[in-house]
DNA sequence: TGTCAACTTTACACGGTGTCAAGTTATAGC
DNA sequence: GCTATAACTTGACACCGTGTAAAGTTGACA
């Protein structure tokens, strides 16, 4: 496994993570990258044949070093439906800031980049699945809107919890974080759970 | 006013609109539409500069052709709030389909042109004037949620009606129109209206 | 007949990605 | 101590799409 020298591979993602992180909207060009981790622009081609590579790498690696499976477990441990939907939503919506930068760039060459598609698919399928949990446990608690079928609650839960929609609000919309976790909360609330019977 | 002849320029347009309407994933190039309109690549700078100029007139002249102002009116002709609600998700919402292409193209250009970020911008600006309207008319019938603000209802209920949002609800979702139109007007109640006092 | 506007043809600069090949350097194995 | 190799550098270049430049063609109109 041609991974050539490690650290000068991590000094790669982090100067990625760092430029994406400082400047989500302009585009970070490779040399840019090599520039900050102080290499040849063709070194990060050794490690990175492509740049949608390079982000999909970036991404992995955001993903080791904030731990997100730790996060994501206060979910999975919650007892009832409206805990897990809660704590999935908490979990999810504080974990995309830290991703933003990395994610955007992703999200830009989706539309050029097969690599960079399925990539960014394969992790919105993991919220998806989230979704799916926080959806499930409601049902199984009897508190699942009976206006939805149960994949269009997922469908709605997943499309309100996009990056697209957190860039808006938090940019845009000048929402604090801690609002919109705070509103997000309350609108999947309204939007899928039904009183007690 | 150098407009040229003003049929080719409708050929250019049209052209462009065909194009992105059949494919709005794949990027369109200035050669495939002058190839399209069956003029040479130079003649389509000849009446727009710069690929974003073209996207912007693409979406003026599907405004004008689509009489967006006329569907508008409908939701401006409503008498309650919750009528004008509807009405306005109805006419938005109905839109999306027909500007989905174009709508495309000059949202990914918008982190590289200025112009084209500007035009995407006032177009949503436009749509949050109608959000505002709705939601004005809400407050008025003493039928706005005490839980937003009414700058937070409009931010709300415009990234709801978002182009993204209907792109992932019909897209990777799989929602028929009529679905996606029936949900969010639901959503909105749910997320905007309280009962009558 | 000559002029002008609209368009064509050809050519090229530019920026960014990705490729290629030759050169350097540190280090590990013999 | 010599050499082979991995990791990296240097410099050049092809490719693509946008945008610019300039000279040539064509048809209409005056």
């Amino acid at each position: 496994m041609s991974r050539k020298n490690i650290e000068t591979r991590n000094r790669i993602l982090e100067s990625t993570w760092r430029l994406l992180e400082a400047d989500p909207g302009n585009k970070v060009r490779m040399s840019d990258i090599a520039k900050e981790a102080g290499i040849s622009r063709q070194a990060v081609y050794l490690h990175f044949p492509k740049r949608a590579d390079l982000l999909v790498a970036t991404t992995r690696y955001l993903d080791e070093v904030s731990d997100i499976d730790a996060r994501l477990a206060a979910s999975r441990a919650a007892k009832t439906g409206l805990e897990r939907l809660d704590a999935f939503i908490e979990a999810w919506g504080n974990y995309i800031p830290e991703i933003y930068g990395v994610a955007k760039a992703l999200l830009a060459m989706q539309d050029q980049d097969e690599a960079a598609y399925n990539a960014w698919q394969g992790r919105m399928q993991a919220v998806r699945e989230g979704c799916e949990a926080a959806v499930n446990a409601l049902d199984r608690d009897g508190r699942l809107t009976a206006d939805l079928s149960k994949k269009e609650a997922i469908d709605l839960l997943w499309t309100m919890l996009s990056v697209r929609n957190w860039e808006q609000m938090r940019g845009e919309c000048g929402w604090t974080q801690a609002r919109y976790i705070e509103v997000t909360k309350a609108f999947a609330r309204r939007a899928l759970v039904v009183d007690e019977a």
